[in-house]
DNA sequence: GCCAACGTTGGC
DNA sequence: GCCAACGTTGGC
């Protein structure tokens, strides 16, 4: 959840300006940080997958998939939370300096680990939630990887944390830039016609975490599953 | 606006 | 450590 300015999203982020230098992600949350990672529901990663795929930070031994592509929430319609408008669409993104906003208001450990996860020029898809037309609108890539988000410490921010400290920041966030549009949006209930066939026939959708963890707003997919959501562009919307 | 899903909190 | 109450997410 970007949010620039004033406005966010769940997820959202300001306009990222400043160059100031990466944090070091690599360290690792001590203990206790955190509250305990939640399990993923082993039976849906059968297959290949091996535990623990969603890494949750502290586990985040080296036995964790490595992902290499996201599903990132926003909304692009106007919400107050606290006061304060959180909507954040594309098109809020477009019109960012430089195309570029951090990602900023994730308040969910599983999410925030997958912020830490994620790489410069890994690609996202832009989803569209909470709205009147829900679904993938977007593209986008990580062009910073993480680093603290300065809203957990601001009183007045929506997500203001005041159990986190500057020496020891609970949340982080990314910097994302816009990439292109999708050819078409890409629609929930669509996307969701493939998941429920491909749960039978075994498709690349059977397992997508949009419709398997419901409510993360922050969200790897695998390659294949990237790639069949991209291929439905030029598809008929149906 | 309703409400199901599900994460978090806190009593015990 | 369990679990009920509560709060939030987000589709419909």
């Amino acid at each position: 959840m970007p949010s620039r300015g004033k406005k966010r999203a769940r997820g959202a982020l300001k306009a990222a300006k400043e160059p100031d230098l990466k944090v070091p992600k690599s360290e690792i949350p001590k203990a206790g940080e955190e509250p305990a990672p939640v399990k993923m529901s082993g039976k849906r990663n059968a297959g290949k997958t091996s535990a623990r795929e969603t890494g949750t930070g502290v586990e985040q031994e080296g036995n964790q998939k490595t992902y290499t592509h996201w599903l990132m929430k926003s909304e692009p319609e106007s919400r107050l939370e606290k006061g304060v408008d959180v909507k954040f669409g594309i098109e809020d993104l477009k019109a960012q300096p430089n195309q570029t906003a951090c990602w900023d208001g994730v308040r969910n450990y599983q999410a925030r680990n997958f912020l830490r996860d994620m790489k410069v020029g890994q690609k996202a898809f832009f989803y569209h939630s909470n709205c009147k037309e829900p679904g993938v609108a977007g593209i986008i890539k990580v062009v910073k990887e993480a680093y603290p988000d300065h809203t957990q410490f601001e009183k007045k921010d929506p997500h203001y944390d005041s159990s986190s400290s500057k020496e020891n920041p609970k949340w982080w966030m990314v910097d994302v830039k816009f990439v292109r549009m999708t050819q078409r949006f890409i629609p929930l209930a669509e996307l969701k016609r493939h998941h429920q066939a491909h749960k039978t026939s075994g498709g690349p959708l059977k397992d997508m975490a949009l419709f398997t963890r419901q409510r993360l707003s922050v969200q790897p997919l695998t390659v294949e599953e990237f790639e069949f959501v991209l291929s439905l562009e030029e598809e008929k919307p149906h």
